[in-house]
DNA sequence: GCATATTTGTCCGTATGTATA
DNA sequence: CTATACATACGGACAAATATG
C-alpha cells in the first residue's frame, strides 16, 4: 500500500501546514476581523478573562494574540490596566497618509513593468466596486476600495510592501470606525479609482499618479476633519 | 521608617517601569544586535532554555522577544522545532529591493517639502561616511550607509515608513552575513551617496532618483550574485 | 482616605504533540 | 521502536496594580 501511504503522508503534511498557524494567531485573526468590522468600538477595553472564556483559550494564549495585534497597532496596551482597541487621532492620519503616498504612489509607477496578474487584480477591484455600487451595496464598495489600493501596491511585486500596505490600510479602516458611518463614505471615491485605472490602461502613469495624489489629499482631509471633531 | 518605605516603593515603581516596557524589548534589542552583528550565523538555532538561563529571563519573556524578531524577519519560527536565525536567499533580495525602490525612491521625492531636520540627517550620514572612509574604518562606513538610507526615508516624514525602512535595512544587513565580508562592501557605494546628496542640494530631485535607482541596481545585483553561490 | 473586589503581571508545573537520534 | 529533547497550550498560584463602594 505504498500509494496509500503517499496519500496519507500528503494529507498529514497538508494538515501540518494548517496547524502551523498557532492558536494565538487564529485568535488574533478572529479579533482582528472583529475590530476591523467595527463590532468592538475603538477605545473599548478587552477583558482577558471574559474573552478567554468566550474563545475557549487560556489567558496566556489570549495575551499572545493581544501582543500580535498590538504590534499591528490595532490594540494598545496600558500597563496594569489592560488592552484597548486603538483610537487613531488626526496626527496618526497625517503620518499614515504620508506613508501611503510613498508606498502606493511608488507602486503605481511600476505599472509598465508589472506582470499581467498584478494588473488584473487592479481591474478586478475596480469591477467589484462598480458592481457593488450598482446594487447599492456600500459594504462591497468599501472592501473593493481596500482591494483596489492593495492591488495598486501589488504592482511593485514585493510581498514585503504588500504586507506594509495591509497594515496601513487596516489602520485607516480603524480610523473610519472612530468616526461614524464608515462604509458609505467610500462611494465618493469610486469614480476616482475608475479614473486611475483608465490612466493606467493607457500607460499614462503620470496622470494616474496625479489622480492618486488627488485621492490621498481628499481622503486625508476628510479623515482629519472628522477626527478633529472628536 | 515610613520615609524609608516610601523610598523603597519609589524604587520598586521605577524598577517596574523599566521592567514592564522593556524586559522583552531589551532582550530583543540584545538579540537583534547579536544577529545583525553576525555573532550568531544565519541558520543557527536559538535554544529557549539555554538563552533564557544566560539572559536570566523567563521563557515567556524570551518567547515574546523571539516573536518580536520573527516579526522583523530576523528569526524564523518552525513549528515544534524552534527558532532559527533567518537565512535570506536571492529571492528575498529581489523582493526586498523592489520594496526599497518604492519606499526610498518615493521618499526622496519629498526632499523639496521636507523639513530642515530631515535634510540635516541626510547630510550628517554622508559626512559620517566620508569621515569613516578617511580613517579606513569600514564599520563606520557601513553604519553610515544604513543611516543614509534611513535618512532618505525620513524625508517623507512618516514614522510608520521609517519603521518599515528599519525593517527592510535590517533584513538586508542579515543577507550580508549570509555572504561573507559584509562591511568592506559598503565603501564602493559611498561616492554614490555623495552624488545623491549633491543632486538633492541643487533640488535636482529627478537626478537624485536616478542615482538612487543606480545604487539599488548595483547593490541588488551584488547581493543576488553572492547569494546564488550558496 | 480606606478597605475590598476585580483585573492584570509574572512565573511555574504539567500534559500533549512533534521531530530527531 | 524507543528515548530524548523541545515546543505548544493550559491552568493554577501569587504578587501587584487598579477600580469601586
Amino acid at each position: 500500500m505504498t500509494s496509500g501511504d503517499d496519500w496519507l503522508q500528503a494529507l498529514a503534511r497538508e494538515r501540518g501546514d494548517i496547524d502551523r498557524s498557532s492558536t494565538a494567531e487564529r485568535v488574533a485573526d478572529k479579533l482582528r476581523a472583529t475590530v476591523l468590522d467595527g463590532v468592538v468600538k475603538p477605545g473599548s477595553q478587552l477583558n482577558e478573562k471574559a474573552l478567554g472564556e468566550v474563545l475557549r483559550v487560556s489567558r496566556n494564549t489570549l495575551r499572545e494574540a493581544f501582543r500580535l495585534l498590538t504590534h499591528e497597532r490595532l490594540l494598545v496596551h496600558e500597563y496594569s490596566r489592560g488592552v484597548f482597541v486603538r483610537k487613531p487621532d488626526w496626527r496618526d492620519i497625517v503620518d499614515l497618509y504620508a506613508a501611503r503616498r510613498v508606498v502606493e504612489g511608488g507602486a503605481v509607477r511600476c505599472w509598465p513593468a508589472a506582470g499581467e496578474k498584478a494588473r488584473a487584480a487592479v481591474r478586478e477591484a475596480v469591477a467589484l466596486g462598480r458592481a457593488g455600487a450598482a446594487q447599492g451595496d456600500w459594504l462591497v464598495v468599501g472592501t473593493a476600495n481596500v482591494k483596489f489600493h492593495q492591488a495598486l501596491t501589488g504592482l511593485a511585486g514585493s510581498s514585503r510592501l504588500d504586507e506594509e500596505a495591509r497594515r496601513l490600510l487596516a489602520e485607516v479602516r480603524l480610523a473610519f470606525h472612530v468616526m461614524g458611518d464608515p462604509e458609505r463614505f467610500h462611494k465618493d471615491y469610486l469614480p476616482l479609482n475608475v479614473e486611475i485605472l483608465g490612466h493606467l490602461e493607457r500607460d499614462a502613469v503620470r496622470d494616474a499618479e496625479e489622480s492618486l495624489a488627488d485621492y490621498f489629499d481628499r481622503a486625508e482631509k476628510h479623515l482629519v476633519a472628522g477626527l478633529r471633531e472628536q
